[in-house]
DNA sequence: TATAATATTAGTAACGATTATCATTATGGT
DNA sequence: ACCATAATGATAATCGTTACTAATATTATA
């Protein structure tokens, strides 16, 4: 029975996509698994500095891509950054396209049917029941590709 | 019986908020009704800039806020556009407070079973029936005020 | 309809998070 | 230890968004 540590654990997860492991990336991870707050890259940055004081925003920001394609983190704002507006002012679910940044409405159907407009409301009072959080509203997205990126990325 | 227009209407909800309705404010709402895209500022003001040769991108940002404090548009990307990381690479549920930033898991009851890591397939499954688009991610987060700035706001 | 008070605009500069560049340094395999 | 290659740190560049300001438009009031 053979025991591997949980650094070769990510050593080999770097190592898939070719990546080395280096004390840099090392710090991100723990200083990441340190909170369960799901900081951003400037919480991380400061904390590592703690550790490796010359370390540089833009290792942050490159190690956290790193570690991403890794699959040893998740990033909680995909996509492009930018804002999208919606004249329908009732919460209702999206789906938008990882390719061509294309969004249109999830047209509802039956088993979706605590989010459609209308049970918005129902469902926050849901989630209210497992928080202290005073819930005012919520967001559902799907991701993926849409038909068109979807038929010509079969290259 | 009495009947206004939708323009009396715009501008009755921009007066409830000390707003005024101009030609510009008009033109940026009506380029948004206009599409089913949820398109970005950028689009919006190349759109209104046919129409309005001399608007600059200042006042579509303007404006954009203007009419989601009226409750004439909604904004999808709500808080800060800082990128947030988890360490926990499983799909689950977010909770954000609006004030802070603060970012929680969202402790799952019975009622949001169909979003507890694991069952994120199954949801996705169940979206993939309303649509065209090729699933392969979603996300659900909630917004509100956290505790502590629940307490503190009650000023 | 003039006038005054206030809100809005266009244009431009500033900002801040993120990316790119590149010379130097670290890493892993031989 | 040596070599090929990947990663780092420092800095500059990018780009969406905001802030600032003088000029203009709107609304309320006389």
């Amino acid at each position: 029975m053979q025991m591997i540590t949980e650094q070769e654990e990510i050593s080999r997860r770097l190592n898939i996509k070719g990546y080395r492991l280096t004390k840099q990336r090392l710090a991100v991870l723990k200083a990441l698994q340190s909170t369960k707050s799901h900081p951003d890259a400037n919480w991380i940055y400061e904390k590592v500095r703690k550790e490796i004081p010359h370390i540089s925003p833009g290792t942050i920001y490159r190690t956290l891509g790193v570690l991403k394609e890794a699959g040893l983190l998740r990033e909680l704002d995909y996509g492009s950054s930018l804002s999208h507006y919606d004249a329908n002012t009732e919460n209702h679910p999206h789906i938008v396209c990882t390719n061509c940044g294309r969004i249109d409405d999830l047209p509802l159907s039956l088993p979706l049917a605590h989010h459609a407009p209308g049970q918005a409301h129902k469902l926050e009072e849901q989630a209210s029941k497992a928080t202290d959080f005073l819930i005012t509203d919520h967001r559902l997205e799907f991701y993926g590709l849409c038909p068109h990126c979807r038929s010509s990325s079969a290259d």
